[in-house]
DNA sequence: GATCATATCCAAAACGTTTTGGGGAAACGC
DNA sequence: GCGTTTCCCCAAAACGTTTTGGATATGATC
């Protein structure tokens, strides 16, 4: 393995100068940095970044502690957000390291060791929560972070999220006027931010159509939850025409709860979900769903995290994308 | 920050004996441990782990490469191993890294740069192929690795797969058993392992039972290729009445294929998958599939890894999982 | 009292890099 | 010729740990 040393000594140089002239230093001479740059190139030298993060303090790593079931992140969002977030590190050299944790305190403390071992520069919270501990707890920590989704804090922090307030008062005022009147929502838990902003774009939209908003139901974003839940709203005695879902594996089981009332779904009653997951296209009839580019909140994410790490919290601190609305037979919009 | 140096200075005694003391070393007095031990506590120290990577020659990282699209893993199950492998992982202080990379030259390309770099003491392949130039790559290397899945190669490595070609025999005798007779097969690309041992399960089933195993297409992993090849097999002359297929999402987009083609699935035509993903159970009708205990998987993994790491070639080097076969209605063996 | 084993501790080297703080020689200004 | 600047280079320190190879003191043995 070629180091430093054994390239200073093959080519007559201190370790300082050939350090120097990798690096481009305009003190080392054009032709010694030639010189260098070739030698190096020949033994294929590669530093050791063990030793430079010890010499620089850093450690070119950027964490994300991922949820394990249950609570998890949705699989498609997630694991194209890992590959897009790794390529964008890797880029600058940075790597992505991935720690489980259950959610609840054994979560707080896979957090609270990473802090303590300084393994990594910045991180990256994902399924932010309304009241999420974690934000005050790296910010006191001093370790930089962003977050994917929004928290309900007065403190400036860094953060990528989609618009689901906006998209489900879109979505929601496209089935008032397909002539829904009763039009339920079946929310995600709301202890996680985005479930509370798409319930509010939800709620918004029936208050400015002038419709009543309280046929809503919080269930797990699962199928078999969004089936639970939808089959007691149809039992109910204001039976919804359309169920407005938080998620597309809620709608799933909403589509199929439906069928077992006997409805026939995109006619008797519409049904609308989010994520734009593969099964949602698949189902029978697809679902009419809506979609957030993960690439570019992938890339933003690891924009702002580098960003972050190198000067400092960037100028737009929060971006917020804009949803695809995806029009299906499962609202009557589509086929 | 507390350190060695500060815990040492703190408490009258060397850097050495507090590091000796902190690691439990007979040479130091039992009280003397006692007392470092408090210190270090009231302190809160933990060891810089990139100092001790740097003196040990270490670097305490498992590497693992994910492929992004096309190609990729099949979702549930990768975030499911991803989660048991970093709990496994940091339970013995290893940390997890990711990398991504398209499949193709860059992978490798990926992989030359990991192992140049030494970022990693090992790393885990994922969606093994039948000729595997990462196998060679890293052998040459003396990086250890461990592979899930399997490749075919005569030299020693370690693995953990499932046992398709076991689980693609026995559904496929079960729809033997159930009177069809033009039973298909829709493969994934052969190219890698796992749609090579589920084909196998499926050729020497149909040639056990004396039937001609000549119904067979191969597609990419998708719905929609799984629709469109099942729609060219129900188009042609020899009409299947069951299709055995390579994974659940070809299997969604075969069921979609059947009914298009006006066919009661589970009735007139018999489908199959395998991964049981989520999306399998809300099917109409649900899908009959099999599935791997990911954990058990995930944590054969880890520790063969460590094993490899710490003590050499595991004796048992290769493990095979049996699948867990799951009857549902598209079979026709459920409601 | 000398010798030896044992128990306890420590100074220094090493891992491979980056950075500090010059040092020597050539070129330049006068 | 002398001082000053510029150009190129380097020795040494530093990052925080682990490990090597003693050193010192104490007690036991004869």
């Amino acid at each position: 393995m070629a180091t430093l040393r054994s390239l200073a000594s093959d080519l007559g140089l201190s370790i300082t100068t050939v350090s120097r002239a990798l690096d481009g230093y305009e003190d080392v001479a054009a032709a010694t940095r030639e010189r260098v740059n070739k030698a190096a190139a020949a033994a294929g030298y590669r530093p050791n970044s063990t030793a430079r993060r010890l010499r620089k303090g850093s450690s070119e790593t950027v964490a994300l502690v991922m949820p394990t079931e249950p609570g998890r992140f949705y699989e498609p969002v997630f694991v194209d957000l890992l590959s897009v977030l790794g390529e964008r590190l890797a880029a600058r050299h940075f790597d992505l390291m991935l720690l489980a944790a259950r959610p609840g305190a054994e979560e707080l403390a896979v957090y609270k060791r990473m802090i303590k071992d300084r393994r990594a520069d910045a991180c990256i919270i994902v399924r932010t929560r309304r009241h999420d501990e974690r934000i005050a707890m790296l910010q006191e920590a001093g370790l930089p972070f962003v977050c994917h989704g929004r928290t309900e804090t007065r403190a400036e922090y860094a953060y990528v999220d989609g618009d689901g307030e906006a998209g489900f008062r879109e979505v929601t005022n496209r089935i008032v006027s397909l002539g829904h009147r009763r039009i339920a929502h079946l929310a995600a838990p709301d202890h996680f931010t985005f479930a509370e902003l798409r319930s509010r774009g939800w709620h918004m939209a029936m208050r400015a159509a002038g419709l009543t908003d309280d046929l809503k139901l919080m269930c797990a974003s699962t199928e078999e939850a969004g089936e639970q839940a939808a089959t007691a709203l149809l039992a109910g005695p204001d039976k919804p025409t359309a169920l407005i879902c938080a998620t597309d594996r809620i709608a799933i089981g909403a589509v199929r709860a439906a069928q077992a009332a006997g409805l026939v779904v995109g006619r008797d009653i519409a049904v609308t979900g989010h994520d734009n997951i593969h099964a949602s296209r698949f189902t029978h009839p697809a679902i009419t769903t809506m979609e957030l580019d993960v690439r570019s909140v992938g890339a933003c994410l690891a924009d702002k995290l580098l960003h972050l790490v190198e000067r400092g919290m960037p100028e737009h601190a929060g971006d917020v994308f804009p949803l695809r609305q995806v029009l299906r037979a499962s609202s009557g919009e589509a086929n």
